[in-house]
DNA sequence: TGCCAGGCCGGGT
DNA sequence: ACCCGGCATGGC
């Protein structure tokens, strides 16, 4: 039975012991975890990094700078991480989103209750339920489960769920068998994801001469 | 050298 | 409620 969630711990445990902590979310500020929350849509990290890496020295890695810069010059300075026209939309909708509500004041926010907040936070147009829980969980330190291509890739080779879950499954199937606790969900991503970029794509049930040996 | 990366939206069925 | 095309760069 896998009711008890043992499996899903002892994966997180095998993760853990095989590759260390993992420091999450890289980023010096929760400014900067909103920010490359957004940018890392479907883009690979190391493109990420040179967007930001524009930003810092432009000196524009702040709510009120990111706001008043218009669009155009925006989509510039963060163009290596690709889809930057429409990033560039949707940074703006959610910087404007978060002068409204908290006029950049992450700690606040902080304080608003995941039940309010997640909802509230998927309204913004270009914030869907990874980048939400992303920045809910990264920058806000809220207990939400962050899931994606590869949570569902490996828990479906473990025979776990099903291969077309849905986002909303998939985080109500892992965070129902998970304790509540900030630190676990954040490593519990983070090492997937770790495994994830090591895993090579052969779609086995179980693939083996790959990362994710490390807890078979 | 093609394929893919820590998604999401809008329009169509 | 799904399904699909579009969005774009740099790395392996």
């Amino acid at each position: 039975m896998h009711t008890s969630g043992a499996h899903l711990l002892a994966m997180h445990q095998a993760m853990l012991k095989a590759l260390g902590p993992s420091g999450w979310w890289p980023a010096d500020s929760a400014f900067e975890v909103v920010v490359g929350a957004v940018l890392t849509q479907n883009t690979n990290w190391k493109n990420v990094e040179k967007a930001l890496a524009n930003l810092k020295a432009a000196d524009l890695l702040t709510g009120p700078a990111l706001l008043a810069l218009p669009e155009e010059a925006l989509a510039a300075h963060i163009q290596p991480a690709g889809y930057f026209r429409i990033k560039a939309r949707r940074l703006h909708n959610l910087l404007a989103w978060l002068e409204a509500r908290c006029a950049f004041d992450l700690e606040q926010l902080a304080l608003t209750p995941l039940e309010v907040l997640r909802p509230d936070l998927l309204t913004v147009k270009g914030v869907g339920p990874e980048t939400a829980d992303s920045i809910l969980l990264y920058a806000l330190q809220q207990p939400t489960l962050v899931v994606d291509a590869y949570t569902a890739r490996i828990l479906h080779r473990h025979g776990l769920i099903p291969e077309d879950v849905t986002y909303e499954e998939l985080r109500e199937y892992c965070m129902d068998r998970l304790p509540q606790d900030v630190s676990l969900y954040n490593e519990f991503h983070a090492l997937l994801v770790r495994v994830g970029h090591g895993h090579c794509k052969k779609r086995t049930p179980r693939c083996h001469g790959c990362a994710l040996e490390a807890f078979l």
